[in-house]
DNA sequence: ATACATACC
DNA sequence: TACTGGTATGTAT
C-alpha cells in the first residue's frame, strides 16, 4: 500500500504523458526510450504544462483520499466489509453465466481500411490521422510506439519513416456497414460501440445453430465482392485458410494467435474455395470473422464470454485476427478476473487506475481484497462497479442503444482573439449543429459553449431554455450570449482560444409536442375561421408591411400567449409522464413572491428591485424598436443573421390567428375559449374573472391565472412606475406610452443600484441588468422598450415554438447573463421557483382584487394576474 | 441546472 | 508548426 503512494507521487507529471502500452501490439518495445522521445517533444509546450497541472490535480485527489483513508477505523472497515460482503453475496446469487456474449473490434481499423485501398501502405509504419493527432497505427508503427490519440508530429519523431494517412470517414462508416450486415446475421439487436466495435449476444444464435445442416455453416471465400476496395479479387490461391494472409494488417510479428484457426473444422474444401464452419460459440465467431474478412479484406478479433466486460477484455486478449473464449462457469471466471490488470477494464481510465494504484491495487484480485476499504472511500456508483468487476460481473444483455441524449460540434485551430472571428466561428458551429438537429429533427433546451484557450483550459458555459429550441438562429443566439459573457468577463484582455464548440441537449421527447400544437392551433383559429388559419400558416413568414397596416391593439395579442400557456398546462401532462413543466407565468410568479419577501426587507432602504418589465406595445412601438434595437447591437457584427431574419412572432400570431380581434370587435377568452363580443378590456376582464370563478371546479386548468392572480397589483403598479420613471426611457418608449393604449407590465424584479453595487465586475457599466424572464438573458441595453420588446418576441416565441413553426426566423434575444450574475444578483434561482408554484388550490382572485382602472397598462395588468 | 472531470473510440 | 472530436456519465456545487 504505501509503495502505491509513493508511487502516485513518485512518477508524478509521467503518467499523463507517458506511453500507454495498455493496447494490443505494443509489446516488448523499448518504453524508457520512447518515453524519453514523447517527453522531449512535449516538455515546454503550452499542452504540456496544461497535463503538468491536471497531473498535479489528480495528485491531490489522491492524497485527500489517502488522508481520508488514514482516518478510517478498524471498526468502520469492519462494518464496510461487512457491507461488502452482503452485496457481494447479493451479486454472487444473481450471477448469470448463461449467455453467450461477444465482442467484436476490428483490427487497427482505419488503418485496415486505408492499407487494403493502397497496397503499398502494407509493409510501412503507416498511421490515420494528421500531424496534429492520429487516429489509429497499423502494427508496425505500434513498434515504435505509434498509437492511437498519439500527436503525428510525435509520431513522426519516434518512427521517422512514418506515412500518415489522412481520415476518411466515409470510407470507413461504409465498409462499417459492411461489417455491421454481418453482425445483424448473428444478433439482428446487437450495439455497435463505435465504427469498429460491436457487442453481440450469440445465445440466440447458437440455439438455432446446433440444428442448422452444413450447408449453412459453409462459407465461400470472396463469397462476396466489397463495394469499396479497388482490387476486391483475390485469388483463391492465397486462399489457404489462413486469415493471416489475406490481412493486410497482420505481420509476422504480431501475435496473430487464432487458436482456432488450428482447429481441424477450418479445412478448406477442395480448391480451397469454401470452408465449413463447426457449431460450437467458437466456431460461429470464428465464421463470424472470416465473413467480415472476405466481405471486407479486414479482419477483426472477438472476445466470447457470460458477459459484455468480459468479453471486452477477452477481445483484446488475442488481437490482432484472433479470438479468445472465456469458459461460462464461476471459477473460469474468477481466475480470469484474478490476473485481469483493472486498466484493461472499460471504465477504468488512467485516473481510476492511477488512484487504485495508490491504494496498492493494481490487478482486480486486489479489487476483491480491497472492497471494503474501496467502499468507504470512493462514491457508491464507483465502488459498486468495482466491485462487480471483483467478481467478474457484467451486463448479460445488450441493452438497446438509447436515444441520444446530446449532439455537438467543436473546432481546434490556430489562435483566434478577434471577436469578431470568434463571433462568426460560433455561429458556423451553429449552423453545423442546426444542420446535424434537422436531420435528425431533435430540439432541444440547453445550449452549452465549449471554450478552450490556448493554455489548454476547458470552459463550458451552458444556458437552459424553458423551450427547445434546433435553428440556427435559435442556438446562435444563446451560444452568441454566452460566448459574449465570457469575452467581457476576460475583457480588456482578449479570449486566446484554440477550440470552440457547441452543444445541445435536454431534447424534448418527440412525442412531446405534436398533438400539443395541434390542440394549440385549434385554439388559435376562434369563432371565425381565418383563412389563413392553417397550421401551415403558423410557419410562413409574415410580410411585416402587411402585418403593420393592422390595428391591432394589445388586447387580443397580449392574451394569447397567455392563453396559449394554460392550453399547455392542460395539455402537456396528458401527452406525457414528464414532470409538469413551468408555464412562464408560474416561474414569474415565483420570482415574484420572492422579491416581495425581498422587499419585505429592504424596502425600508428605498431600494427599489433591479426591475423586469414586460411591455406590451402594440405595432408601431415595435417598429420603432426594432429599429432602436438594431443600432443598439451594431457589435453584433455581419455573421448575427438572425437581425435581419428577424420576423415577430407576435405579429405572425395575430395574422395567422385572426388575433387582429379589434377589427372583428371580439375577443377570446382564454378561460372558456368564448368569443366576447367586446374591445373594451375592462368588460373583458370582468368576463375573464367570471370565467375564473367558475372555473375554480377545475384548478389545474388555471394553475397559471391562478398564480398570478394573487400578484399584488397595487405594489406592482407602483413598482412599475418607479420602474418607468427611474429609468428614463428613450424617446420612442415615451412615445409608445403615450399612445399606445395597451401596455402591460409584468414583472418587476430588482433593483439596479443594488445590483451594480453587489456584482461590480460584470455590467457595472452598463447600466441595470435586465433579465428576460423567457430565455434568462439578459439584455445589453437597459433600454427597457428594448428589454420589453424583447421578451415580448421571447414569449411569443415560445408558445409558436410549441407549434411547430421552426420556419419563423426567431428573435436574437439580447445578450449576456450567466447563472452567477443571477444568484449575485439575488434573483430567484429557477429551481426556487418550483416549489412554490405548486400551490394550486385557490382557485381565481375575487374581482375585486382586480386592478382599478389605473390606466392603460393596468388594463393589460389584470390580464396578467 | 452548471461546470468540470473522466472515459471510450 | 503541431496534442482531436463526439458522446456519455460521474462528481461537486
Amino acid at each position: 500500500m504505501e509503495n502505491g503512494v509513493n508511487n502516485s507521487k513518485g512518477e508524478g507529471f509521467l503518467s499523463r504523458m507517458a506511453l500507454n502500452d495498455n493496447k494490443a501490439g505494443m509489446e516488448g518495445l523499448d518504453r524508457d526510450k520512447i518515453n524519453k522521445i514523447i517527453m522531449e517533444s512535449s516538455k515546454g509546450s503550452r499542452f504540456y504544462e496544461n497535463e503538468l497541472k491536471r497531473e498535479q490535480q489528480v495528485n491531490q485527489r489522491i492524497e485527500k483520499m489517502m488522508l481520508q483513508k488514514a482516518q478510517i477505523t478498524e471498526q468502520q472497515l469492519k462494518k464496510a466489509q461487512a457491507e461488502v460482503e452482503r452485496m457481494a453475496t447479493e451479486l454472487e446469487r444473481s450471477r448469470d453465466l448463461s449467455r453467450v456474449i461477444v465482442h467484436v473490434d476490428m483490427d487497427a481499423f482505419y488503418a485496415a481500411v486505408e492499407i487494403r485501398d493502397c497496397p503499398e501502405l502494407k509493409d510501412k509504419p503507416m498511421a490515420v490521422g494528421s500531424m496534429s493527432m492520429l487516429s489509429t497505427s497499423n502494427y508496425h508503427a505500434r513498434k515504435y510506439g505509434v498509437r492511437a490519440a498519439m500527436p503525428g508530429f510525435i509520431a513522426k519523431k519516434l518512427c521517422p519513416n512514418l506515412v500518415i494517412v489522412p481520415t476518411n470517414f466515409a470510407k470507413y462508416r461504409a465498409v462499417s456497414g459492411e461489417v455491421r450486415e454481418i453482425f445483424a446475421e448473428y444478433d439482428p439487436h446487437f450495439q455497435s460501440v463505435s465504427l469498429d466495435e460491436a457487442y453481440l449476444d450469440f445465445t440466440d444464435h447458437l440455439e438455432q445453430r446446433q440444428s442448422w445442416p452444413e450447408s449453412l455453416r459453409t462459407h465461400r471465400f470472396h463469397a462476396s465482392s466489397t463495394a469499396t476496395g479497388e482490387e476486391q479479387i483475390k485469388l483463391p490461391q492465397e486462399a489457404v485458410p489462413e486469415e493471416k494472409d489475406l490481412s493486410p494488417v497482420l505481420f509476422d510479428d504480431s501475435p496473430s494467435s487464432s487458436p482456432c484457426l488450428s482447429g481441424p473444422e477450418g479445412v478448406g474444401a477442395a480448391g480451397g474455395a469454401f470452408e465449413v464452419f463447426g457449431t460450437s460459440v467458437e466456431e460461429a465467431v470464428r465464421e463470424m470473422r472470416f465473413r467480415i474478412e472476405q466481405k471486407t479484406m479486414l479482419t477483426a478479433s472477438a472476445g466470447i464470454a457470460p458477459n459484455m466486460m468480459l468479453a471486452k477484455v477477452c477481445s483484446d486478449k488475442n488481437k490482432p485476427n484472433g479470438q479468445y473464449r472465456l469458459p461460462s462457469t464461476r471459477e473460469a471466471v474468477m481466475d480470469f478476473v484474478q490476473n485481469l490488470p483493472v486498466r484493461k477494464v472499460s471504465g477504468i481510465g488512467k485516473v481510476s487506475e492511477k488512484m487504485l494504484n495508490a491504494l496498492g491495487i493494481s490487478s482486480c484480485s486486489h479489487l476483491g481484497q480491497q472492497m471494503g476499504l474501496l467502499s468507504l472511500l470512493f462514491s457508491e456508483t464507483a465502488w459498486h462497479h468495482l466491485l462487480q468487476v471483483s467478481l467478474g460481473l457484467g451486463s448479460t444483455f445488450i441493452p438497446r442503444h438509447e436515444e441520444r441524449k446530446s449532439m455537438s460540434t467543436e473546432r481546434t485551430f490556430k489562435e483566434l482573439s478577434k471577436v469578431e472571428e470568434q463571433l462568426s466561428l460560433c455561429r458556423e458551429l451553429c449552423e453545423d449543429v442546426a444542420e446535424d438537429m434537422k436531420e435528425e429533427g431533435l430540439k432541444g433546451k440547453t445550449v452549452t459553449l465549449k471554450l478552450k484557450n490556448v493554455s489548454f483550459e476547458v470552459k463550458t458555459r451552458a444556458l437552459t431554455l424553458p423551450y427547445a429550441v434546433a435553428t440556427v438562429d435559435e442556438i446562435f443566439a444563446v451560444a452568441k450570449d454566452l460566448l459574449k459573457t465570457e469575452i467581457d468577463n476576460e475583457s480588456p484582455q482578449p479570449l486566446r482560444l484554440r477550440l470552440m464548440g457547441v452543444r445541445i441537449s435536454a431534447f424534448v421527447s418527440s412525442d412531446d409536442k405534436k398533438p400539443l400544437q395541434r390542440s394549440i392551433i385549434g385554439f388559435l383559429q376562434p369563432g371565425k375561421t381565418d383563412s389563413s388559419g392553417s397550421s401551415q400558416g403558423m410557419n410562413q413568414k409574415l410580410d411585416k408591411e402587411h402585418l403593420s397596416n393592422h390595428s391591432f391593439q394589445t388586447g387580443p395579442l397580449a392574451c394569447l400567449p397567455l392563453v396559449q400557456k394554460c392550453q399547455r398546462q392542460e395539455e402537456v401532462p396528458r401527452q406525457t409522464c414528464d414532470q409538469p413543466k413551468q408555464s412562464f407565468f408560474q416561474r414569474a410568479h415565483a420570482k415574484r413572491l420572492q422579491l416581495q419577501a425581498a422587499n419585505a426587507s429592504t424596502q425600508e432602504e428605498g431600494l427599489g428591485e433591479k426591475a423586469f418589465v414586460i411591455t406590451y406595445t402594440d405595432t408601431c412601438a415595435q417598429k420603432g424598436v426594432e429599429s432602436s434595437t438594431k443600432a443598439n447591437k451594431s457589435n453584433c457584427t455581419a455573421s448575427d443573421l438572425s437581425e435581419n431574419d428577424y420576423v415577430s412572432p407576435i405579429e405572425a400570431h395575430a395574422s395567422t390567428s385572426g388575433c387582429g380581434a379589434t377589427v372583428s370587435e371580439s375577443l377570446t377568452c382564454p378561460v372558456c375559449f368564448r368569443q366576447v363580443e367586446t374591445t373594451d378590456l375592462n368588460v373583458f376582464n370582468r368576463h375573464i374573472d367570471q370565467c375564473l370563478s367558475d372555473a375554480s371546479i377545475k384548478p389545474n386548468q388555471w394553475t397559471v391565472f391562478d398564480t398570478e392572480s394573487d400578484l399584488d397589483l397595487e405594489n406592482h403598479q407602483k413598482e412599475c412606475e418607479e420602474v418607468e420613471s427611474n429609468r428614463v426611457p428613450p424617446q420612442e418608449d415615451q412615445h409608445s406610452l403615450e399612445n399606445d393604449s395597451l401596455q402591460t407590465v409584468l414583472l418587476i424584479n430588482g433593483d439596479n443600484k443594488t445590483a451594480t453595487s453587489s456584482q461590480p465586475q460584470s455590467h457595472n457599466d452598463k447600466g441595470p441588468i435586465l433579465i428576460c424572464p423567457v430565455c434568462q438573458l439578459s439584455q445589453d441595453s437597459d433600454d427597457l422598450t428594448i428589454f420589453n420588446h424583447h421578451v415580448d418576441l421571447c414569449l411569443n416565441r415560445e408558445v409558436l415554438h410549441e407549434l411547430g413553426g421552426q420556419t419563423l426566423s426567431p428573435i436574437n434575444p439580447p445578450s449576456v447573463i450567466n447563472s452567477k450574475a443571477l444568484d449575485r444578483g439575488r434573483l430567484l434561482p429557477t429551481q426556487a421557483s418550483k416549489g412554490k408554484t405548486k400551490r394550486r388550490d385557490s382557485p381565481s382572485s375575487p374581482p375585486s382584487k382586480k386592478a382599478k382602472g389605473l390606466g392603460p397598462r393596468n388594463t393589460i395588468d389584470k390580464f396578467f394576474r
